[in-house]
DNA sequence: TAGATTGTTAATCGATTAACAATC
DNA sequence: TAGATTGTTAATCGATTAACAATC
């Protein structure tokens, strides 16, 4: 077995932006993009660029950039974006059912296959085009349609509880929008996202930005 | 005029972190908290939270740790969280909606104001208490209001002219919740909160899983 | 050809971690 | 006192950036 370096955590974040960029010039009949163009384009170094690029297995060709249908294959096929992603809701709240509707999600291989919420006027019907069922079925349904991921975005005091639940129906990642610091085994993927730190960021931004006159 | 060292952008994004766990820690009546524990629960190294702790200002007690309220206003005014940011929300689509009714975004200050759509059914209405004006409103009201910033949560074609006419309305800062790179000048303050970062993030650390085995 | 761009190898920079005296 | 914890100074680690030969 191969072992490859792994790709730094600050390199995987960029990558999205990079295959944003690149699909725009795919649209616009593009054949070939050059890592110059795309650091422009981020406000990133050149360098940057191509050493992050790299690491998706693209070469390119010097003087002509990078082949742009090639190199989304290869971003997708890096970030397994080309495969499909089965996953469940888990709190139907407005976070939960903007999720749902996400577009960007769904190009990306996220299947939403149901979403659970314990309000009985919400069980039973359908938030954009997803399947609302009741908490307590959890488990059940969770193992009947085999999902892989739980997008959990539920109250934090239920958050530790329900992911537990979520795990034993077979669960093994779990993207967590509470900010519930989750206990669970070693072996599941738990992936935090966290809207405070992006808010910290900009009120220190912004206080920098009022200090400066 | 000091010139304080500034604060590197893991040690600011992590501040809200601690700020929860320091925040628990006062309910239950805690007095002194320690780095130790701190770092125990967030499974991070001891000497990082001290260190990133220490750009507050606070200053602990050997054996002891921090005193708790001390620490919490500390971080609250480091992060400016101390002061309210009047806010308004462009797009008051399901993401825009769901951050109108975010409670953690009200007691850390931000005090939203309005929400701007082009739909007609929701012009004149209120989402979560918040009042909704005409997209073509925008200029005339967030001048009035005297907003510093907008949560831009506005499809990604017309991101980018709209966030010309609030920098014109006296917006500074932006938080921008689109996948639309803007072109600003340079002193107005743009954060992005990237969605799909985080996706990518979570669907190699799934991939890295399954090749476990 | 001339010159822009790639990809590799080396240098730099900055964040994390370690070591340890000071402290209560 | 003994021992846990802070805060400072130094060492390490890893990401970013620079330099440059190879290429078309």
């Amino acid at each position: 077995m191969k072992t490859k370096k792994l790709a730094s955590v600050p390199t995987i974040k960029r990558l999205p932006l990079y295959l944003q960029i690149v699909e725009n010039a795919h649209k616009e009949g593009k054949e070939f993009i050059s890592g110059t163009i795309i650091a422009e384009e981020l406000e990133l170094e050149p360098i940057q660029v191509r050493k992050d690029l790299a690491i998706t297995g693209i070469v390119g060709r010097p003087r002509i950039g990078f082949p742009v249908a090639q190199l989304i294959t290869c971003i997708h096929e890096f970030l397994l974006w080309d495969k499909e992603h089965s996953a469940i809701v888990v709190g139907a709240g407005s976070l939960g059912s903007a999720l749902m509707g996400y577009d960007e999600l769904k190009k990306r291989g996220m299947r939403i296959q149901a979403a659970f919420d314990s309000d009985p006027a919400k069980i039973g019907r359908t938030i954009n085009g997803v399947p609302v069922f009741a908490m307590n079925d959890i488990a059940q349904e969770a193992s009947r349609l085999g999902s892989e991921l739980a997008i959990l975005t539920v109250p934090p005091d239920v958050a530790q509880t329900v992911a537990e639940q979520l795990t034993s129906a077979g669960i093994y990642a779990i993207w967590n929008f509470t900010n519930t610091k989750l206990k669970l085994d070693e072996d599941i993927v738990v992936q935090r996202e966290d809207l405070s730190s992006g808010y910290a960021m900009l009120s220190v931004r912004m206080k920098l930005r009022l200090n400066q006159t």
